[in-house]
DNA sequence: TCCCGAAGTTCGATTTAAATG
DNA sequence: GCATTTAAATCGAACTTCGGG
């Protein structure tokens, strides 16, 4: 490995100097040209790179940010990856990327692993969570500035982006209500979950508004349950009861584009097709959503965005710390969008 | 922050031996068992947590493993990332994720970054990949040991880990014609993209033995694109375009999953039905193919499988270098498997 | 006083060599 | 010589202090 006194011997110059030079520092500024060009060429000719570990100690800056995943599996996490990557690149952060898949013992194990690793930031993307975030507690005097992805949260303690789960669910109804639809199925998500009720609450918010009568007997939920792809199977299973009991309903508000999918797999072997039979809309625009065929009516959330914007609040909070200015936090409600394609469609 | 002086201090000790009690070096044999308690109780009392920037500057080791995807967007990323991140879990191992974007500028870039930190392992994820693998070159002289996933690879710079594409095509096109499929049309992959041309292999080994004859009016390839989902709507226009030609087959053999869904969906623009009218397969197993409706029968790359062995190998191969012994790259080839849904069916 | 450069200290842990009884 | 403990050197870069011209 070539060192800095290397290049200060191979330039006839102290290392001190080499440093100064290199790294730019403001006694640079009396440094002659010539100088400067001379180290500037022996670091070029040796090869050589500072070794981050001793500058890391000294400056204690590690240059890097946790990512914390609660179930990698889960197709809502590519983007959102997407987003926080792409963000950290250009502020020349590196992630480390830990999924706690949803289990206890695994997120206190990395999140231990990271602080030891003196991560400067963390994103967590606690979509399909069922662990107490109270675990989190530890950061906030670990001074580490936080931002939590698809999970409400109050306070100045951690930042927060989440979609407007409420505006979602309006938007969904409002969809279908204004397609036609009145007897309408809905699968809620788990109760457990924190998404669930402000989407409901979006429902039912709309439904007051359109005048429209829920049928509480179409009304069915996800239960709890640690992995993702599972409204998957109860959607299709809660579709299929539905049907067997003889509940009419032309569409099917799903909780996510997952349970959507299962919804779809339940009615097409019931020999009912989508959109001809029965409508049906998802929430979250899953990238698969755009590829199945009929392509997913849904409501979307801007996830790569909010990757991105959750690595912005992040970065601010590292500045903030540096500057020892304080640390703010900060709670974005985006707005979804309703993204409209071929599994619903006018009634009639 | 508490340092090792500190816990001395503390516990009455030198630094010296606090360090080797609590890393229980050879050393440790020769302490008696009053002081290591005394040692240990002062270290948790503190809430000692060695710094692992010193750590690594002694020891030159960074426990980490650098991981680069040439497009996180592709569908096929995620399965691999499981298990590429849980067999470096056990390994007490935390991986660095770079997303290449299949753009060179951003791989240099990336792995100037990478061996700055000093990753003491690198797992390539080049699925989709339009890249030169030339790229690596400096990898060889960096004595990382690397393992490339999904592209195939000779020598014994790094290793390889990728599914047996030739066995995948033959196994394809064997469930086809076993279901009675005689006209059957082919989107084979991009020229420039290396699974391609094993996969063609296979299938005309298939046909061969078969006694099929292969009507080339009803093959068709993928353009190279930089993008995975490109081969979304790819897929659809060729399969557009063999329908508006009057081209009669009975089912369609895609290259890839994501090109069997826009094979569907251009099979369904022209109001043919999958698998009444037409069966399809794809090839993959993505997560999103045992969701969509009907599930696509496929053949199965186990994704999860080979990010834990290729892993594995770099691991091992990692031992090697601190043992000073010589690295020994690996190539692995590992079978796919078909996985029949509800895509294909047999014909008449 | 201003400009340039070097010697020496620091960051925190590990390890070698050596000092105690 | 042995069990027990520690001072001092080391890893590589960055910064503080100081001196010479």
């Amino acid at each position: 490995m070539v060192t800095i006194r290397d290049v200060a011997k191979e330039s006839g110059f102290s290392s001190t100097t080499v440093s100064i030079v290199l790294n730019d520092a403001p006694l640079a500024r009396y440094i002659p040209p010539v100088t400067k060009k001379r180290i500037e060429k022996a670091a070029e000719k040796l090869g050589y790179r500072p070794n981050q570990f001793a500058r890391s100690l000294r400056s204690k800056r590690s240059h890097t940010v946790g990512v914390m995943v609660f179930d990698m599996t889960d197709p809502y996490c590519t983007l959102v990856l997407r987003g926080i990557e792409n963000t950290l690149y250009q502020a020349s952060y590196l992630p480390i990327l830990t999924d706690v898949h949803n289990e206890r013992s695994r997120f206190e194990r990395y999140l231990e692993m990271l602080l030891d690793r003196r991560i400067e930031g963390l994103v967590v993307l606690a979509n399909w969570l069922f662990l107490d975030l109270n675990l989190l507690a530890d950061l906030e005097k670990s001074s580490i500035p936080t931002a939590l992805i698809a999970h409400e949260l109050k306070g100045d303690s951690m930042s927060s982006v989440i979609v407007d789960n409420e505006v979602g669910g309006y938007l969904a109804l409002e969809h279908l209500h204004a397609l036609g639809h009145r007897k309408i199925a809905f699968i809620r998500g788990p109760k457990t979950l924190a998404d669930s009720s402000p989407r409901w609450r979006g429902i039912r918010k709309c439904a007051k508004a359109c005048g429209l009568e829920l049928d509480e007997r179409l009304v069915v939920d996800l239960p709890e349950s640690r992995d993702p792809l599972s409204s998957f199977e109860m959607g299709q299973r809660l579709t299929e009861n539905l049907i067997k009991q003889r509940r009419q309903f032309t569409a099917l508000l799903a909780f996510d584009d997952v349970s959507a999918y299962g919804a779809i797999r339940g009615l097409a072997k019931a020999g009912l097709r989508v959109s001809d039979d029965c409508s049906v809309i998802g929430f979250d625009d899953v990238a698969a959503s755009s590829l199945c065929t009929p392509a997913l009516t849904t409501v979307r959330q801007p996830m790569e965005a909010m990757g991105a914007d959750a690595v912005g609040i992040v970065l601010e909070g590292i500045n903030c710390v540096l500057e020892k200015r304080e640390v703010t936090a900060h709670h974005r409600k985006v707005a979804p969008e309703l993204v409209v394609r071929e599994s619903t469609r006018r009634l009639g």
